[in-house]
DNA sequence: CCCGCGGGTGTTATCGCTAACACTGACTCC
DNA sequence: GGAGTCAGTGTTAGCGATAACACCCGCGGG
């Protein structure tokens, strides 16, 4: 026996009409509120739903509107703290305006497996889809994105024809990077994450592009994949070099690593070394010591997102563009010595 | 104009079953593999599917079967690893079963969130339901949960009618506490999550069952909302206290708390003091230093919620119950002095 | 030689809802 | 006082799929 199906099936518009002495017509604009109805009939028709624990059959109301109400998040399957953060973001504001979220998740982002969570979010009939994966491949799963279907990227890459949500990404990292220089630093090294995602290239490029304007050497960039482990390693690595001095980190987990790694190696930070990250997760404030970082909003990027998305649902431009500006925040890893 | 209603309407199975020159319900057939079809015949039906990218309407399909192919999970908008990881480890095996997932969120857990979220999630027509909300609140809102609707609870209280699944806190916390009492300390302090959650219970309960019956001096708890900020708070507090000498924490961004209030405090771990905390986030390795600390796995928990619904979904026992044993994961927070 | 059976296909009804239009009164307007 | 308007309600026709059953045909067995 299935448990849903035990006997009495749900009951439908008709049989709320049938209990309330109407034409199923009535129940139906009573409950979307279309038509004009008595205040007395839409009472009977209430309480006739009341009794009868109705619930409108949404299978039956996308099959003839034709709207599922319903739209779909690609989103990698990770706890990176910013893809979780983005996706509660845009739950929140879709629901706010009457749309539930499903889910598909990719174990690891890839052209063709994105390709596939999207076609498997076509095939549930979601009426867009945001697609969270700043990864390279992201990029190109979406450049043979269909025009005549509303999807969005967030933190995409800037070549697909699809609307594009970032955090300015290269922004942030100036602001890192301009920060550890007005320190007295003559220059600057960098733990990238990995080559294949498009926020650590945009990171690296912000810090390289500021070391270059203010005339400083370029060190070699050391690459991590985002983890604690990375940085830790990446931090091994610079701790042998003589005249390392500043250190900015890709995001707040590699910052954590280093900070490790050098606590290890008896190199005291801030004294020898000063070091920021990228991401302000919770826990920053709380690192040995508290990590200078650079904030971004994820619920803001959320709500962002859905907006463009249902902008192009509603016939926007494929080709929009939003830009949320992040910011630095000052804390003990590059405090004073 | 709606990018999606781009005059020219989605291909029906008429459509297909025009091209091929067959009925509709030979298509049908085809597509589902229910009765006999000549091969040829598939052959022209399947050519006639790709000419036009075909795809099946699933609100009609779900409204002639009754079955939706959805099911609902209520999520605590946050982005507590435990709970993060529980949702993908959900996804996951949901996918492979051919299910799709829909989210909703609760910004914070209580009783009528909760039923807001679960009734929101059945007007969406979702199969059954998980809510992940290791809340009292979650167990209240669950009590009245209908019999004829399968939902089961990750984590939740055992006094609500449906199935639960969790990992065995009280078990994690046992052996923490026991780890940290054979390393030779009088008692062990406890700092532990919010009073309204069930996970912070437990583990409590763990912690004071092991010293008592190890006839030790059980402390005062000290209590926190699982956040580092209120970790770094009971460690200031804990810093004045004379005889302290080992601690451990509802999980590991209070631990890290602590780990920094204890460095400000001048009190080095693990030679003054011991730590251990719970959950294991990828990050407790890297803390200053290394956190010992009670793994638990997610992905696990989350694959054997979604056996427990589908059985449960197929007219299983509402009772069922199911658990998932942590383990003890040493590291130098309470390694050698 | 006829009957039964099963493979392969088509026809029709139906799921529960909304769109579109029809209908009935009462009321307003000139 | 007849026509138009509008509130309030009902009737009918689909939406696009599956379920159920009907049909045709070729083949094997009595």
């Amino acid at each position: 026996m299935r448990v849903t199906a035990a006997g009495a099936r749900q009951p439908s518009l008709t049989d709320v009409a049938g209990v309330a002495g109407v034409s199923h017509m009535t129940v139906s604009r009573v409950i979307n509120g279309t038509g004009p109805v008595r205040p007395e009939t839409r009472a009977r028709v209430l309480a006739a739903i009341e009794e009868l624990g109705y619930r409108p059959n949404s299978a039956a109301r996308a099959l003839v509107t034709g709207r599922t109400g319903t739209l779909g998040v690609v989103a990698l399957e990770s706890n990176l703290y910013g893809p979780a953060s983005t996706l509660y973001g845009i739950e929140n504001a879709a629901r706010e305006a009457g749309y539930a979220i499903t889910i598909s998740s990719v174990s690891r982002p890839g052209r063709s497996s994105i390709a596939d969570a999207v076609e498997n979010l076509r095939r549930q009939a979601v009426e867009g889809i945001i697609v969270i994966a700043p990864h390279v491949s992201a990029g190109r799963a979406l450049e043979a994105a269909p025009a005549d279907f509303p999807v969005v990227a967030v933190g995409g890459g800037d070549t697909a024809p699809v609307p594009v949500i970032s955090v300015d990404q290269r922004d942030g990292a100036r602001r890192a990077t301009e920060h550890l220089l007005a320190l007295g630093h003559r220059t600057v090294w960098h733990v990238a994450g990995p080559e294949d995602w498009l926020e650590a290239r945009e990171r690296e490029l912000g810090w390289r592009e500021t070391l270059e304007r203010h005339g400083v050497a370029v060190p070699k960039v050391i690459r991590g994949d985002w983890s604690s482990r990375s940085g830790y390693e990446a931090g091994r690595s610079l701790a042998k070099e003589r005249d390392l001095d500043a250190v900015f980190a890709g995001n707040d987990q590699m910052a954590l690593g280093l900070l490790r790694a050098f606590a290890e190696a008896g190199i005291s930070v801030p004294r020898d070394v000063r070091v920021a990250g990228f991401d302000d997760v919770p826990e920053a404030a709380y690192f040995t010591p508290p990590l200078t970082t650079v904030r971004q909003d994820f619920i803001e990027v959320g709500r962002r997102t859905f907006g463009l998305l249902a902008g192009r649902m509603d016939g926007g431009d494929r080709h929009a563009r939003a830009l949320v500006v992040p910011e630095l925040i000052v804390r003990e890893s590059t405090g004073p010595r």
